[in-house]
DNA sequence: GCCAACGTTGGC
DNA sequence: GCCAACGTTGGC
């Protein structure tokens, strides 16, 4: 198995926080409804069982990444697209030609520190991250440099 | 709540 | 294939 690599996901903690996936013990979560092709192409094509992936809270007065969680399968058909009844439903995508992708995770912890947007701004080693001028990309990679700064920055590395 | 940025759509 | 219009995201 090769390295697991990293990905900061966003959500707006109004429609699904980390609160509520560290509410599923054991359980994993769909992570469906992206509807944008860059972060499709990463659900489809790159992201894969054991990578770790920030979790970033959106659209908030203090935006930032406040946990981590884990790819526990990789990307396959997001399937409310196919339904009339979801939010997500998109008619162009069938289980035979599906267009959008999700993959699910589990909780694995809280930062002991969430890191707001504020401060990874101010860490030049961070300035590449597409969070910096890319904001809207809901589903992103992220270095493993850059991993670990932030892990540090969070502090749980010394 | 506002509005800038930006991705998507659709007319031509 | 261009590009204006439109809708959505997300920081502030």
């Amino acid at each position: 198995m090769s390295e697991p690599r990293y990905w900061l996901f966003k959500s707006e903690p109004s429609s699904f926080s980390l609160a509520d996936l560290k509410e599923r013990p054991g359980a994993t979560e769909h992570w469906d409804g992206v509807r944008n092709f860059q972060a499709r192409n990463f659900l489809r094509d790159e992201i894969k069982v054991g990578d770790q992936v920030f979790f970033y809270h959106s659209n908030i007065a203090e935006p930032a990444i406040v946990g981590i969680a884990e790819v526990v399968r990789g990307g396959y058909p997001d399937f409310s697209a196919w339904d009339p009844q979801s939010k997500y439903f998109d008619p162009r995508s069938t289980p035979e030609k599906p267009v959008w992708f999700m993959v699910d995770v589990r909780f694995v912890r809280e930062l002991p520190r969430a890191v707001t947007l504020n401060e990874l701004k101010e860490i030049p080693e961070l300035a590449q991250l597409p969070l910096m001028n890319r904001s809207r990309l809901s589903v992103q990679p992220v270095t493993a440099d850059a991993w670990q700064v932030i892990l540090r920055v969070a502090g749980i590395k010394a």
